[in-house]
DNA sequence: TAGATTGTTAATCGATTAACAATC
DNA sequence: TAGATTGTTAATCGATTAACAATC
């Protein structure tokens, strides 16, 4: 159990995850380094070391890692054991959808309310949660621990959202804007930009598409 | 104008754009790598390498390179001016929210059409865009020139239709479920895996928490 | 001219991959 | 025992960062 971990390999564990959850109910017990590579197309060594990182006990020789053990290690690095309440800021389609969206609860997070300008927005429930007036933010989120803002307004309004956020003491911002939003180092941000993924998956496509000629 | 761009260049690509269509109106002429640098928090001398990679023309000592030139370029080499009709494959959710976002367009893609299993879903339209049954979806793809899907489907559901989509044609698939799906070599997958990004982002919230301490 | 920025070439850093002895 | 897998140590690779001469 390893103290530094990259962050690519924080982007592999919740693969590993998904492939041992789709293996667990079939009657096996081990896993192997080699077997997982096979599956999820990566390097034997790369995996080994993944595992190293998040696994308590050594694997056996000749067998691997108890399945279930693995699925706990992991889980449990990752979080999945102690959700953290987060918000959602902005409630357009996106923000609609992740509050719909029955999966961030097996991800460790759990979304409590959502927060919006628009009068006709705010005032309804979505999926059993409250959305309130963004003006109302502060006295929403004090005298509790959230500490997450899962940010999905408009590409315009992302910085000054951003800013309020910062003010009533948010501590990371999950960004699903293209904006690149300005933050003190007290502050984490986490980018998931569209247009990013997008440009490799076009490049590969293209690159892909230009050998066949 | 160089040749071999890198996974992680082409992420910055649409950054840097961003960033520029938000100075453009600004009665500035000219832009530096310095400055991009200062206001993306990146290093100098990789922002210099980036703009190398998608400009026509060599900068210009003591003022950096033309707003709106670079603006273009960058545009031109990811493809925005001439737009990637793609299918939305899965719509719950967030398949609907992605058929009615307006920046897709932006980023130079054209969702045409929709596809679900459920009848309760298909049948519709959604922003214009209409819905047909997932059984259909050979017919409807076949004489267009449609390479990529867009996949929200649940996860369990994830694998077959990735190989039905294979089987119709579609060159590329951007994965925004978290199962691992496989593929021959001659489909790029690129996977949008929010719990890897959400793994990324709780690590480093923990790490700043914990220095605090 | 002086100075900021450029492009290029070299050094550093970190992650991936390879090699190999140890173990059940 | 033989062989597959383990953990560890070393080599490779690629991207980032630093250094520096050239230019307007």
């Amino acid at each position: 159990m390893s103290e530094n971990v990259s962050n690519r390999q924080l982007e592999r564990f919740p693969m590993y995850l998904t492939y041992l959850l789709s293996i667990e109910d079939k009657d096996l017990v081990y896993v192997s380094a080699p077997q997982i590579a096979q599956a999820l197309g990566l390097n034997v060594e790369q995996v080994r070391k993944d595992l190293q990182a998040v696994s308590n006990k050594e694997g056996q020789p000749k067998q691997g890692r108890k399945i279930t053990e693995l699925i706990e290690d992991i889980k449990s690095f990752l979080g999945y054991d102690k959700p953290s309440d987060a918000i959602i800021v902005g409630v357009g389609h996106l923000g609609k959808a992740f509050m719909n969206f029955k999966g961030f609860a097996s991800y460790g997070i759990d979304i409590v309310v959502g927060f919006d300008t628009d009068p006709e927005v705010y005032g309804r429930d979505i999926n059993g949660k409250p959305i309130y007036p963004f003006s109302a933010i502060r006295e929403v989120v004090k005298n509790t621990d959230i500490k997450i803002a899962i940010l999905t307004v408009p590409l315009e309004n992302a910085q000054e959202a951003a800013d309020e956020l910062i003010r009533i003491g948010i501590r990371g911002i999950w960004n699903f804007t293209a904006a690149n939003i300005v933050t003190p180092d007290s502050v984490v941000v986490e980018n998931m930009n569209l247009a990013s993924s997008f440009a490799k998956f076009t490049y590969k496509l293209e690159e892909l598409l230009k050998k066949e000629k």
